[in-house]
DNA sequence: TGGTTTTTAATACTCAATATCAATTTCTGG
DNA sequence: CCAGAAATTGATATTGAGTATTAAAAACCA
């Protein structure tokens, strides 16, 4: 648990910053949070529910939300459920994506992201997240 | 209209190879579609209800759907709502997203294209398409 | 034109996510 | 530590995007 430390201290502090309370939910709700790299409302619902039978399902979407807000968590649309990811679990990367085996390919490029940057400055924006697939046909494919 | 005679082709192209009929109202929503840049099944919806009153919300959807099958449209996610953009009749460019009122804003930036191939190229990948997303705050909502 | 197939439109439905609100918990500062 | 203010919870209702259903209408084809 000494591990997440930082993670809580995170929570802490955006939670002071915010008058909000420090709750038995959302601790528990951040330890089970930390312990994987992304997962959606109900695979937490459904896990917690096993040890905490009265935990409430909007109790869940709601710290999952603040997470966001506390820069812990990031909502990525999957389909038609959200996954939030564990920002600390897992560096950045992006997606080259084969359009016929469906093979992943995670990349990260600094000049890709960099430029990003650039371009939000340019027309004023700040930004906060983004997503970057490339799809097309891996080495294997293309014959 | 006459501008549009290349996407009625690609679209009567498409209904031939699948057994499909070319009717008034996928007619109407191409006419319409090919108007706009970024749209939503729910925009459209309110768009041809003033003319025709009887357009049922779940043919506009069957149709966009179509449209993506014939690649005239592309789905995006976007929050809780998809928006089909309008692929053939529009130069490549990618967005900036604000998170909070929704804007959007398009650009292009040959150095992140170039880039994107060249990190293509070296996981032996062939790029067909891509999809970059900048989502943030425009400079209204960062107040 | 008639018959077969596809499509439409209205409606019901699904399901993720949010709103509501009374009861409970947390925090504060005396 | 305790009482009161403020925030939070959980049960439930509601929203809202998108899909399934199905009888009636339209399109196609010979
Ligand atoms: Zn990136
Ligand atoms: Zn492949
Ligand atoms: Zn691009
Ligand atoms: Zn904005």
């Amino acid at each position: 648990m000494s591990r997440n430390l930082k993670e809580f201290a995170v929570l802490k502090d955006h939670l002071g910053k915010h008058q909000l309370k420090l709750t038995r939910q959302r601790e528990r709700i951040l330890a089970l949070f930390l312990k994987t790299e992304h997962v959606t409302a109900e695979h937490m619902y459904r896990s917690l529910s096993k040890r905490d039978p009265h935990i409430g399902l909007a109790t869940i979407y709601r710290t999952l939300n603040l997470f966001c807000d506390a820069g812990l968590a990031q909502a990525r649309h999957f389909g038609a459920q959200t996954q939030y990811d564990n920002v600390s679990h897992k560096r950045h990367h992006d997606h080259l994506i084969c359009t016929t085996c469906g093979k992943i390919v995670e990349f990260e490029n600094c000049e890709i992201e960099r430029l990003q940057e650039e371009v939000a400055a340019k027309h004023g924006f700040v930004i906060q997240t983004h997503k970057l697939e490339l799809y097309g046909l891996c080495s294997r494919c293309q014959r």
